[in-house]
DNA sequence: CTGTATCCACCTTGATACTG
DNA sequence: CAGTATCAAGGTGGATACAG
């Protein structure tokens, strides 16, 4: 039984979304982040201490990102001194069932490994 | 709404089971081997044919991790010359989701991003 | 506070050639 | 055929310092 079905006329379109998603979610922090603005809107410092150990410059690019893919909003408060808070769009949702779905696999998986 | 509860007990451990996903399916090949897999029992120079552009030393790696990892079996076909069969194991299933998952997610999230 | 700049070590991948 | 060895190159992320 295949993973997917073996269709030709979009075997190739399906290895772009494949590609496409895992560009957009995958590296080692990206899920990370979102995870953490799943629980509400948070700023750069909150992210730093909360997504343990990301040094500025790589949480920086790393929201960029997020933010080019459409899944995260950056908003700059009027505040002294200025403060920058980061929430998920309502099309982050969307990515609900893919990281549902690697944790089960994870959570699965490390059972599977430890009977080894 | 959060993408996942927010439940302090076993907050750790989800994050732990994201890492585990992410490294046992993330980096450039991996969801693509098994997919090819996914349409049966392979030899390596198939494998290396299909995944287009891998190298040997690195589709050798990375079959090595699928391995580890429970979900392809590396047969030895005694034939001259000897060849080698991958196949999936059964707990590759365990996989569907997660596969299933981020294609649909990379089909929407490429219509979403052209129509910006 | 919210980043950016610089420098650097490492890891991953690739090209190519080669072995059993 | 099924890999391994070697070397080179690029990207990625980290440490640290600094700027607005």
């Amino acid at each position: 039984m295949a993973l997917v079905e073996s269709n030709k006329d979009n075997c190739k379109e399906k290895f772009m979304a494949l590609r496409d998603a895992i560009d957009v979610l995958g590296g080692k922090w990206k899920i990370y982040i979102l995870q953490n603005l799943s629980f509400g809107t948070m700023r750069f410092k909150d992210l730093q201490e909360r997504v343990c150990g990301i040094t500025p410059k790589v949480l920086s690019k790393e929201l960029r990102e997020l933010e080019e893919n459409l899944l995260i909003t950056r908003t700059v408060n009027d505040t002294k001194p200025i403060t920058v808070s980061y929430t998920l769009t309502s099309y982050a949702m969307e990515t609900k069932v893919v990281i549902a779905a690697l944790m089960d696999f994870g959570l699965i998986h490390r059972k599977k490994i430890k009977e080894k």
